[in-house]
DNA sequence: TATTGTTATACTCTATAACTATA
DNA sequence: TATAGTTATAGAGTATAACAATA
């Protein structure tokens, strides 16, 4: 309890932001971010949600998620793996994995195989379908995503960038 | 969230006659991650995850999240604001602010209070509680969580990181 | 008419238990 | 017994529309 007040009004009768700053000076100075700034995860968040909202207009022409998108990478470089293997590497649970493989499977990008061996087991593998928009994928990601990317850091910053978030992601 | 590591197991010369280990010998070599690798948003994601997984650990005691501290945090240097300021600052949507709020509030960490300029708004504050809170969360996050972010990167490492990100969530 | 806080709602992600069919 | 895929489900997080009080 106890507000210990002293500040409780400090509001000021602003006109909304949007409109025209005709009187008075700007009554919508910015807030204060504080120790904010330093906190590492702050930042990461935020660059996180930018970064994947580029990726999703870059991509869009494919209407491909990220999530969408690294699986079907990850089947290109694994053929023969079943889902467990897929979902795992990629940190999938397998039942939230089951709704995106439908997903995929739907739009024939990719198919499940009963493995022979192991009759209990689907082996995933890419379609036809599935390679060509994989590859178109793989343009527009280089071409427009991280090209953009590079630009705003530069290259030599850029690697850095991967390098310490790949480091933190393995090994913190 | 547990990635169950697959990267790590190492270089496994798969024995090149035929195939039937015939039993035991688990044939499990890690997954080829392909452009994966150098996709910013991949490990940007990983990265973040590893890291809020991090300050969850660290700040327990308190049972704070990294958006309630950072709630607080803003409140703390910015006494007088209204719900919409402080949710528009941090990206959150201002229904969403309200379950988050009473949570807060319910938990005695800040009060709303009536704005006696404007009766539609309510100005946000820390409790004395709150502000008791807060102090020891910035101490676990400093000691604990940047610390061991430091160790793992380097103060200039980890510095060139923040700015990175911070440029990236500014600009991109 | 516009804005603040709010409710209701919905959709995505993530997480856990339990079922089935195989092994 | 254990494992692979699946179902059901629950909880966060996030998004939009709309309403009451106030401007």
């Amino acid at each position: 309890m106890t507000v210990s007040k002293a500040t409780a009004d400090a509001v000021k009768p602003s006109r909304a932001s949007g409109k025209a700053p005709v009187d008075g000076a700007a009554e919508n100075p910015a807030l204060q971010m504080g120790e904010l700034s330093e906190l590492l995860g702050y930042s990461l968040k935020r660059a996180q949600l930018k970064v994947f909202e580029d990726f999703l207009r870059c991509v869009a022409p494919l209407q491909l998620t990220p999530a969408q998108f690294s699986v079907l990478l990850l089947l290109d470089n694994n053929p023969g793996r079943n889902q467990t293997e897929i979902a795992n590497t990629l940190g999938i649970l397998r039942p939230n994995f089951v709704a995106m493989l439908d997903a995929l499977e739907s739009r024939d990008l990719c198919t499940r195989v009963r493995s022979t061996n192991d009759r209990r087991s689907h082996i995933l593998m890419l379609t036809e379908k599935g390679r060509t928009v994989l590859a178109r994928a793989k343009k527009l990601v280089a071409t427009k995503h991280e090209a953009r990317l590079n630009e705003l850091l530069g290259p030599a910053n850029r690697v850095a960038l991967l390098d310490m978030l790949s480091k933190i992601a393995a090994e913190f």
